[in-house]
DNA sequence: TCTAATAACGAAAGCGCTTTCGATAGAGGA
DNA sequence: TCCTCTATCGAAAGCGCTTTCGTTATTAGA
C-alpha cells in the first residue's frame, strides 16, 4: 500500500504538506495541491485508518452493543431492523460499527473494555437492561453514548413510545366493544416491558375497567414460546378475557397459535394485538393487528443524537420520544 | 487511558520489556512478568488497537459484505443468521467485524479501498453476484477472503447444496404422486437461483417429468412480492401444476397468498415447498414446508476457513459444500 | 582462572499519519 | 532601501506499540 511518504517522494513535497493537501488545510498553494492530489490518484494511495486513528484520536467507529439475553443476538427482526437503520445512518457520516464483545485474544474483557481497546468515538446500545453493571459502565464513562428503549436519566436515549402504545391498543380494543382485556406483559426488567403494562394500565383505569387477578400475565422475554406459556395460562383462568394486548408479535404468534390449539378462534372468540409490527406480523393468519415501532425513525435519531455529542466532544443527555401507530389488520373484531 | 509507558514508568521497566511481557516474550524473568502483570491490573491498562494495528500490520478485523439488491440489508433473516454465526466465531477466535461501506469522509470509494483503509485481516461476502466488479476486485486482491453462497473457482467458498436442495424439493413432490410440478426460480445471475434450477431440471428428468412452456418461472430477487407476481403466472397459464418447488420462503409466502385470493387452497389444491426455513415459516397458515439451510453451519465454516487463511497468511482455494434438509410441515400434501 | 554460553533487560528505530512551530521568500508599504 | 506581512513549505516531535539488536551480568564449562 502506498503511504505517505511515497507520494511525498513521488511529488517531492514533504510529507507535511502531503498531509495538509489531503486535509485541506490553507497553507497549501492550489497548484501543489492539485500535483499531490493527482499522485494520489495515479498512486492509488489510501490513508491507513490506524495511523490516522493513533494520531488524531478519533478512529470513525461506534459501538454497538444489544442485548444477548435470549440469544438471538442480530437475527431478532427488531433488532436488526434498528440497527440497520442505525448502521445506514452513520455510514452516510463516515462512521463504522464495531459489535461488542468480551473477547480479547482470549482474555475476558467487559464491553467497555472492548470499545477502549478499539477507541470507539461512540456507543449506542439497544433494549438491554439499565441495571446491567456493564452498560451502567459505559454509561458512566466519558465516552458518547446514546440507549435505544431503556429508560435512563443519565445519559441520552431514544426511546418508542410504549405508554402511548399501550394505550392506543387497549382503547382500540374497547373501542370494539371489548372490556375483558387482559396483558400478556414483556418482563418489567426490560423498559419496553415496563412501559407497555403502564400503557395498559393507565387505559384501563381511565375507561374505568377492571383488571382482574390474573389480567396482567408477565409474559418473560418476548420470545414465541413464553407467549404460548402465557395464553395457556389466560385460557385456565374462571374469566377468560375477550382480548388480549400482547407486549410482542412473537408472543402474540404464540398465542395465537395456543388459542386455536384449545379449539378457539382468533378473532372471533378472542382478539389479539401484539406489538412491534415485525415481518411476520403480515402474514400469519389471521393477520396481526400490532403497534408498529418505526425501527427507521429510532435507528436514524440515535444515530443523529450521537453523532451530534461526538462533534461537539460532551455527553448530552437528551432524549427524544419516537411515536408508535396502530395498525389494524384481522385479529381483532367486534367483541360480540 | 494508561499506556504501556505509564506501567513502565510505575513499575521501573522499560517500555520494551513491558510490552514484552504482555506478549509472553521468554526473554523477561518470571518475577518482573508478574509485577508487571500486576500494575497492569491496577491502572486498567488496556492496549489500543490502532497503535497494535500500525506496529505489527494486523488489525484483528473481518470486512463483511453482502448483497445490497434489494434493499434489505441485514434485516433479511437469512442474511442475518449467517452473519451471527460467522460472527459468533469469529469473536470466539478475537476478531471484530467491519461491514463494507463506500463511503470514506464523504469521498466515493470501493468496498475493497474501505477494506483497505481499515486494513482488514480478511474479508467475507455473503450471496452478492459473483460477477459485480466490486466483488472481483476483492477477491483478486491478496486479502484473504471467503465467499458464501456464490460460484468462484478463484476463491475460497461455503456454499449450500443447492442442486441437493433443488431435487430434495422435487422428489418429495413426487413422492406426493405430484407429477405437475413448477419451480418459481430465483434469478439465475445469483448463484443459489441457478443452481436450485439445475437441481430442479435435474430431479424432473431424472424422474421422466416433462417441463412444460412456463412451468420454470423467474421470480426475482426472493422478494414476496415477486412470488406473489410469478405464481400469479402460473395460475393463469393452461395447465395449472399442482405443486410448485419455490426457491425461497418468502417468494413462497406471495406465492401462498396469491393462491388463497384465486379461492383455491395450499395444500388440498396446490402443494407449495418453499427454501431457506426463515423462521416465519413454521407460523404461517399451512405452516410452510421447505428445504432448511444450515445457516449456523454455514456462517461457522466460512469463519473457520477464513481463520485458517489468516493463520497460514496466503490465500486458500477451498470449497465447503453444507447439506441441505427436508422439513416437512403443513404446505403439501398427497396428489389427488 | 579464563572463556563461552545463557538469561534478562533496554535503546532505538519504525509503523503511517498529524500538527506545531519555525524558516524562507516574495509582496507591499513607508 | 529597509521593514513588515503574508503565503508556502518542511523539520521534528509525537500518537502507543512492537521488534531487532546490542549490552550487561551471571552461570557453566574446561
Amino acid at each position: 500500500m502506498a503511504t505517505i511518504y511515497d507520494i511525498a517522494k513521488k511529488t517531492g513535497f514533504s510529507t507535511t504538506t502531503v498531509s495538509k493537501a489531503l486535509n485541506n488545510y490553507s497553507d497549501v498553494s492550489e497548484k501543489t495541491k492539485q500535483k499531490i492530489l493527482q499522485a494520489v490518484e495515479e498512486m492509488g494511495y489510501l490513508p491507513n485508518a490506524h495511523a490516522q486513528s493513533l494520531s488524531t484520536k478519533k478512529s470513525w467507529t461506534i459501538g454497538v452493543m444489544f442485548s444477548e439475553d435470549n440469544e438471538v443476538g442480530m437475527k431478532h427482526p427488531f433488532f436488526s431492523a434498528i440497527i440497520e437503520s442505525f448502521r445506514k445512518q452513520a455510514e452516510r457520516e463516515g462512521y463504522d460499527l464495531i459489535f461488542a464483545s468480551r473477547n480479547l485474544r482470549n482474555r475476558d474483557i467487559s464491553y467497555l473494555e472492548h470499545f477502549s481497546y478499539r477507541a470507539v468515538d461512540g456507543i449506542v446500545v439497544i433494549c438491554s437492561d439499565p441495571k446491567d453493571p456493564q452498560v451502567q459502565e459505559m454509561i458512566n464513562s466519558t465516552i458518547p453514548i446514546v440507549v435505544i428503549d431503556m429508560n435512563n436519566q443519565n445519559c441520552s436515549l431514544v426511546y418508542s413510545d410504549n405508554i402511548e402504545g399501550g394505550k392506543l391498543a387497549v382503547n382500540y380494543l374497547h373501542s370494539l366493544g371489548h372490556t375483558k382485556i387482559a396483558h400478556i406483559a414483556g418482563d418489567a426488567s426490560t423498559d419496553a416491558g415496563a412501559e407497555r403494562i403502564k400503557g395498559y394500565t393507565k387505559a384501563m383505569n381511565d375507561l374505568k375497567l377492571p383488571i382482574p387477578e390474573g389480567y396482567l400475565m408477565n409474559g418473560g422475554l418476548f420470545s414465541i414460546n413464553e407467549g404460548r406459556v402465557a395464553m395457556g395460562k389466560l385460557l385456565s383462568l374462571d374469566d377468560v378475557p375477550t382480548a388480549v394486548f400482547v407486549a410482542g408479535d412473537h408472543m402474540a404468534i404464540g398465542a395465537i397459535e395456543v388459542i386455536k390449539e384449545n379449539g378457539l378462534r382468533v378473532p372471533e372468540d378472542i382478539s389479539i394485538i401484539g406489538y412491534d409490527d415485525i415481518e411476520m406480523a403480515a402474514y400469519i393468519t389471521p393477520k396481526l393487528t400490532t403497534i408498529k415501532q418505526d425501527t427507521d425513525l429510532i435507528g436514524y435519531q440515535a444515530a443523529k443524537l450521537l453523532m451530534e455529542q461526538i462533534t461537539q466532544k460532551k455527553k448530552l443527555v437528551r432524549s427524544e420520544r419516537i411515536p408508535v401507530e396502530l395498525i389494524i389488520r384481522d385479529s381483532c373484531s367486534q367483541k360480540k
